[in-house]
DNA sequence: TAAAGAGCTTACCAAATGGTAAGCTAATTA
DNA sequence: TAATTAGCTTACCATTTGGTAAGCTCTTTA
């Protein structure tokens, strides 16, 4: 029963990992936990090379899967508050994991890529 | 100086967790890590849903971040061979707590998406 | 009167990702 | 003679992702 892979609606891998697998999720969620309650301008300002587009809509995945809570309160200008929610916070430590893999491996992986690129 | 988030470049988050956070790339790596030494075929068969394209490229960036190695036996019809590195090998713990919180939390963040759904 | 401010959304476009189907090699098998 | 085999690659196209720039709200400030 090789098959066991192949369920895709189902998967708990593709889908709750795609979400957090691609370009910004995973940082606005390492930013918010290190430095806590952000304002939508100030996440912005600390990423940098973010669009507003893409910061809006990443945060719209986290909070619709519950990993950020998003407080709104009701002034001119308005005034918007991000966090990370219970489950965001459980989260941290699985990518704070990853992210120290990649630092210890990212020159290793560097040299085999460029070996790869001159034996193509 | 908040600003440490924003270079690209070197940014080891972006560089390398990009490359593993695909639709295919860990699930490539999981099947390995259980299976063992695996054919082209093998990988196909298992998994089921994927193209040859995205398997073929899937391999070849996981083979040029030196996570995979690509044994070939000069035979015909060919035959080659896939299993993970000591690279490879050292990111499953990872990716299975990654996967561990992700089963963990599945039915909460569906629960989640369909609760905001109904508020948007 | 007009600009600024925060937090967006929208329209439009470019790039990256992924899928389908066909083709290739060279020997073995029917 | 022609199909089959494994492991791809290629051409072509559709979808998804991401970027840029403009616009919107409503009040305060210059």
């Amino acid at each position: 029963m090789l098959n066991k892979y192949s369920d895709i609606e189902n998967c708990p891998i593709r889908n709750v990992l795609n979400h957090i697998g691609n370009k910004w999720s995973m940082l606005v969620l390492s930013i918010l936990d290190e430095e806590g309650l952000l304002r939508f301008n100030e996440i912005h300002k600390a990423i940098g090379s973010i669009s507003q587009k893409m910061l809006s809509t990443t945060l719209k995945r986290l909070e619709s899967d519950g990993l950020v809570k998003r407080k709104v309160h009701p002034v001119i200008p308005p005034r918007v508050e991000y966090e990370l929610t219970k489950r965001g916070k459980s989260l941290i430590p699985h990518i704070k994991n990853l992210v120290g893999w990649a630092v210890e491996n990212f020159n290793d992986i560097k040299d085999s890529r460029l070996k790869f690129e001159r034996l193509s």
